[in-house]
DNA sequence: GTCTATACGGCGATAGAC
DNA sequence: GTCTATCGCCGTATAGAC
């Protein structure tokens, strides 16, 4: 439940977007979902609908880029860390009927040549999950290259798996990219570390 | 050069949603692209946007499919098998100024959830790239599930590495995530066969 | 700040002359 | 089979009463 009619709109757009892409999400329909009108919507968002998508990906890129250092956190093995991750990814998307993905890769594939500020709104989300992963991996002990690589693959493979798992309705591709990629790193010890401390910039 | 006009509109349907998903593309677009007037695509589409979408899905997924196993086909280890089908992809995406991606996840991220007959199209495609995928490699010694989870986790990840390239207008995604997948699988040798005849169904 | 009514443009689709 | 004019609808955005 969002406090005020401010939230309540960016979080009904979000949600909405992250079904059905940018193009296809209409005012009306951000409307309707928040309960707010119409005029509403541009009182809180002069900018209008691209200004509401600009903020949306931006909260809901802060609350992803916590996600996986949080679900991480559990792991002292890179390579169970990866495949727990996938398999959480796996559940979360079966239970939601295959509805559920990352809210900011579908309206960034899609606007990556036609909105040019969402654009740049976009990869600057990508670029803080991919710097704080980095970071987070090089706290726990990885060195800084391969810090850095792991999170890009963590986060391809994860976008990736997501659109096929989506279009296919099916987990398989999240756990074959999961099992995949753990292969690779188990036996990999990661560090214990106090505080983490690491998120979206 | 396309030689009929169907033709005409097919292509030019698929290199614009390549570049910009299904929404975004218009009636009007494709015309004036194919350089057919609008009635001619109704001429030739009874089905209209949805009917023409649907087939330049199915070309562009034949032609996306035959791509991969004749790349692969050059190398004989398949950890530089990897690094090459994703080096060669990041020089593709460099060289259209990152304008460049899959045509069919561009469209099936935007209408997994919205025009079901597009979905289940997508959804043919893929499962036609990983089940050649699958025939491909264990035509080459692989052993199925092994064969499977490799072509997974490479459609997966270029997919993915596709739209953070796209968004981050950088090949650094595409070539991190090749080097990562590589890794895992090099020393594995690729046994040598005369004819491959691997497509999509 | 909230909400309704409406303007204006572009969309997919169609009709029908050629 | 080709092409133009146009329809009806829904998109974003706005004006202005409350």
């Amino acid at each position: 439940m969002a406090r005020s009619t401010r939230e309540a709109i960016l979080t009904a757009a979000a949600e909405l977007m992250r079904h059905r892409g940018y193009a296809a999400v209409g005012m009306k329909d951000i409307a309707h979902a928040s309960g707010a009108p119409i005029g509403s919507l541009y009182h809180h968002f002069r900018g209008g609908k691209v200004q509401i998508a600009r903020e949306a990906l931006i909260n809901a890129g802060a609350a992803y880029g916590l996600l996986i250092p949080t679900l991480i956190d559990e792991y002292d093995d890179l390579g169970q860390a990866i495949e727990g991750v996938f398999a959480q990814a796996a559940e979360d998307m079966a239970s939601t009927g295959f509805a559920n993905m990352c809210p900011v890769a579908s309206v960034a594939a899609e606007v990556a040549d036609t909105v040019a500020e969402l654009r740049e709104t976009s990869a600057s989300v990508f670029r803080g999950w991919i710097e704080g992963g980095a970071a987070y991996f090089a706290a726990r002990g990885l060195d800084g290259a391969r810090a850095r690589d792991v999170t890009l693959a963590i986060v391809g493979a994860l976008e990736g798996a997501f659109v096929l798992a989506r279009t296919l309705r099916s987990t398989e591709p999240l756990l074959a990219a999961g099992r995949t990629l753990a292969l690779q790193y188990r036996g990999v010890t990661l560090a214990r570390v106090s505080a983490a401390a690491v998120g979206p910039r």
